[in-house]
DNA sequence: ACTTGACTTGGATCGCGCTCGAAGGGCGAC
DNA sequence: GTCGCCCTTCGAGCGCGATCCAAGTCAAGT
């Protein structure tokens, strides 16, 4: 079917974004599209480029840890409209504190990982050198 | 039992390290410790500080996304001994240039969605005031 | 007409990392 | 002694997030 100018296979989707094929199938079953995407005459999903910068935004909130069944909820209140907005814009801030404890969580446990490193380097000098 | 100078029961562990009991036992039985601790008369583990210190530097591992498979590798070469020291070495290099990624990853992420919520507060500036 | 290949649906299965429960031992307090 | 509590082992069960069938449809190519 390749491209069809404005719409695009779940293939193409597929590899734009990174997520397998079954994948956008399981996230759009778990409701986590704004909308389902529409079906061609042979049923064949059609992604317009507004779905996938969708699912760009949604693979992020998935990349830092949101949980399937919060980034539904986002989802869902998108779906119900502009009426919801402060609710999400508040998803989103609690999100972002989390994420930047996730952050400074990590570069600590890296200077930790790193202290080690540096102790097996003053290990190599004392007995290789 | 508590502590008995020196050595500490698996509840003080837990509550030290922030681990359940049931996750410690199963760190053990996984093959993540140095070394198994030994059982008292009662047949109670008794871990010394240098498990604790130990417990909390896997923690660290694990909690920078290492899995279980990985860190019994970690555990296995440290059983091994000295020989093994530039290999483990390399391990924690090769862990620490993904954690470094998984940093700047999540930075990204953090800056998209800082984006997002940007784009809620122009929303409100324009129809709440 | 037939094969190839991408797609559809629905449900089963998997891997990981615990978490929990059952059944029992040992010990101190009452 | 028996209650309560913390511990033991072993094995089953769970939550999450996919991933992977199975059976079928449709369209294009030879």
């Amino acid at each position: 079917m390749i491209g069809m100018s404005q719409s695009l296979t779940i293939a193409e989707v597929a590899a734009e974004t990174g997520l397998s094929a079954h994948a956008l199938r399981y996230y759009e079953k778990a409701g986590l599209m704004r909308e389902t995407p529409p079906r061609g005459g042979n049923g064949h999903r059609r992604y317009t480029e507004r779905d996938l910068a969708w699912i760009r935004f949604l693979t992020r909130l998935r990349g830092t840890g949101m949980s399937i069944a919060d980034v539904r909820r986002y989802a869902e209140l998108v779906r119900a409209g502009e009426s919801t907005a402060a609710e999400r814009k508040q998803i989103l801030l609690t999100h972002r504190e989390e994420v930047a404890k996730r952050i400074s969580q990590l570069k600590d446990d890296l200077a930790a990982i790193d202290y080690k490193i540096e102790i097996y380097e003053k290990l190599e000098e004392k007995y290789q050198l």
